[in-house]
DNA sequence: GTCTATACGGAGATAGAC
DNA sequence: GTCTATCTCCGTATAGAC
């Protein structure tokens, strides 16, 4: 349908790499929203103001930005945990405190609905051949990270991963959303994020473009 | 583009609630290859064996059918609990021998792929308000399920659900096809699956539709 | 119970102008 | 660097026959 987008007053002319960076932003959130096929190219244009056609022009085909979305998500839980590894003072931080700290960041970053449905749909296309690899990499790099620069056991890196899946679904299907409507649910949700709930709760409320607290999704 | 199915004559009739049964099956194991959005009615009716309107008219819409296929999972999670719960001896069982009985009754269940990824379609699509709404549902009554007839705490629940989306994420990425490929997919893999190790390597190598392996993926 | 034919509405990608 | 116009394919759903 190729919704014509704003007019040219409104809009500018960007260099190349700064307008590919608007359009991998809004990607990550369209896709985010839903899905990897269920999203057009169009809507992907319209979020982030330019023409449908262009952003086919900028990264060749629908499947190729998508990886960079992917690729992209991938490497801010990477750059999250080795910030995290930096701040550290390794002699005096017990296993316990780092695994808090490295939770915490990746909660923060799986609040970001566009970054954690990413990186849910590479899981879930993981079988196309290309995707899929992509996601098994993704995965077993950070699983490097963890071990090799972290110092996690085999186990220890089990448990940790599996409560990293844990919040993915649990983000993926808003049952925070749920917290207070059902005691099964607020159960689950206090027991999974702890102390970080409101962490997790604040995240979660709608923001317009400019922050601010709005009422419901105008989708 | 819709195929023509096989001739008449290879064809039959079948009462209603048989044919919906297979097509059921077929639709469970081609959302779960492809998704939801990327799944056409035809690929199902093509794998049903019957035509692509009638897979339509049988079920309605294909969210409908969608929504159908993914009850039809949870519901397959649920009946193998309630089966583990029910052959146990109350008094002798540990919670760690009920925990592992429930956990390879599990990964019995998600080592078919379609059952998986039908789950794991449903909770990426879980801002849908029809399919979230299901997922979220789904995902609590199996949580109360533990809690109240097999009698998990939070906590031990909190770890069982992670350990069970760890599993889901680690099949969806066809990561056990790295065992013995990649030493840090190796660890992971031991790690995650343990014992459980051989039923899943059997369970994921190909078959065809008779039982026997085979070479490659024919699609 | 199941099919054939087909309407209808997109979606991704290309061509070419500015 | 970015657009408009447009081609072409494909997917769901409907109508109606057998």
């Amino acid at each position: 349908m190729t919704t014509p987008p704003a007019p040219l007053s409104t809009r500018s002319r960007l260099p190349t790499t700064e307008r590919r960076e608007l359009i991998l932003q809004a990607a990550t959130d369209e896709f985010g929203r839903g899905g990897y096929a269920a999203t057009t190219t169009d809507q992907i244009a319209r979020a982030a103001g330019i023409s449908q056609p262009y952003v086919v022009r900028m990264f060749g085909t629908k499947e190729k930005l998508f990886v960079e979305v992917v690729e992209r998500a991938i490497s801010r839980v990477i750059d999250a945990f080795r910030a995290v590894l930096a701040s550290r003072r390794p002699d005096t931080t017990s296993f316990d405190d780092l695994e808090s700290a490295l939770g915490a960041a990746y909660i923060n970053l799986v609040t970001d609905r566009g970054i954690n449905m990413s990186l849910m749909q590479a899981f879930v296309q993981g079988h196309d051949p290309v995707i899929g690899a992509h996601a098994r990499e993704g995965f077993l790099t950070i699983y490097r990270l963890l071990r090799d620069e972290a110092g996690f056991n085999p186990e220890q890196l089990r448990a940790f991963l599996a409560q990293g899946m844990l919040f993915n679904t649990l983000l993926a299907v808003s049952m925070p959303g749920e917290f207070g409507q059902d005691e099964a649910a607020t159960e689950l949700i206090t027991a999974t994020f702890g102390s970080q709930l409101d962490t997790v709760m604040h995240a979660l409320e709608p923001k317009d473009q400019a922050g601010r607290p709005v009422q419901a999704d105008s989708r």
